[in-house]
DNA sequence: AACGCCGCCTGATCGC
DNA sequence: TGCGATCAGGCGGCGT
């Protein structure tokens, strides 16, 4: 699931192909991803736009343009939820079968797919309003995280997924921080010393950080599934799952149960918070 | 107001 | 082999 460096990496990819670039048609495939925006309104306000910037905030991608009839200002707002995916397709390609918004900008087409339609991209910003500090920014401090953390009686893990204490973490990089910081997921969030946050901040940033640099390294056109399939995007951002093995090795627990700890060697157990998946090591990671 | 729970979705995987 | 059941999960909304 794309979290933070996945956008990252998609927003500097994807940057520079949309730049400049004018929205000479907006086809609406599947109304339930533009949230609360009309499919009349959003398509009316793209439709002779141009992009003038992209930008990264948490796991969203801000897309900046100018409009055609006033040249009024416009933002785009963009997440990919699980399954989302955002790349440029030839215009004579054949459209993905979930393909949710497609934007005609001549020689390509902007694709928007998302097979489950949990991302989003609208003319909304009020999901905006709910983030949390950027992490690998200053606005990111430690006095801060801790204020916050010891305002909430969650287990670390779950809290860490709250996008109001900061923007970006996923259910990946939520375990590995804590992995790497030495930390139970199951402490509450207000039980961490002093010294146990001093890290979690710091292991937060490297694991961003860390996946980011590895992202950058790709080529434009890698693809994490079939490369037929996918031959004709400009760009795509890779779903690097655990199987690829450049995603693996920087995954020192995640999807990693019953294998070995880089650490320690005892058995990575899995358990389930929320609903939701957490790996860690029972060892280097007690209460 | 923090927190738990549900619904949204489809593809992959599981069980028979 | 085929097919229905189950699982996975980011996030908004709702109730407590």
């Amino acid at each position: 699931m794309p979290e933070l460096p996945e956008v990252e990496i998609l927003v500097r990819h994807l940057a520079p192909l949309v730049k400049s670039r004018t929205i000479q048609g907006v086809e609406i495939r599947r109304p339930r991803v533009l949230g609360p925006t009309p499919a009349t309104e959003i398509t009316q306000a793209l439709n002779g736009a141009r992009f003038t910037h992209l930008i990264r905030r948490g796991k969203f991608l801000l897309f900046s343009l100018r409009s055609a009839a006033d040249r009024e200002p416009i933002l785009l707002v963009g997440h990919l939820g699980m399954t989302g995916r955002m790349y440029l397709l030839p215009h004579s390609a054949e459209l993905p079968k979930h393909a949710a918004v497609v934007l005609d900008l001549g020689r390509h087409n902007f694709v928007y797919e998302d097979p489950r339609y949990f991302g989003r991209l609208t003319l909304d910003r009020s999901s905006l309003n709910r983030l949390g500090p950027e992490p690998l920014d200053p606005e990111f401090t430690v006095a801060n995280f801790a204020a916050d953390l010891r305002k909430s009686a969650q287990a670390i893990k779950i809290k860490l997924l709250d996008q109001s204490l900061v923007a970006g973490v996923g259910n990946i990089y939520a375990s590995e921080a804590l992995f790497r910081a030495g930390i139970s997921p199951r402490i509450a969030a207000r039980r961490l010393k002093p010294d146990q946050i001093e890290r979690l901040h710091t292991a937060i940033r490297e694991v961003l950080t860390a996946a980011i640099d590895a992202g950058s390294t790709l080529p434009l056109d890698f693809a994490g599934d079939t490369p037929n399939r996918n031959r004709n995007r400009l760009f795509y951002y890779g779903a690097a799952g655990p199987d690829s093995g450049f995603y693996q090795e920087r995954l020192q627990v995640y999807d990693r149960a019953d294998a070995p700890c880089v650490r320690c060697a005892t058995p990575i157990r899995r358990l389930i918070q929320a609903a939701r998946s957490t790996f860690f090591c029972p060892q280097c990671q007690r209460k």
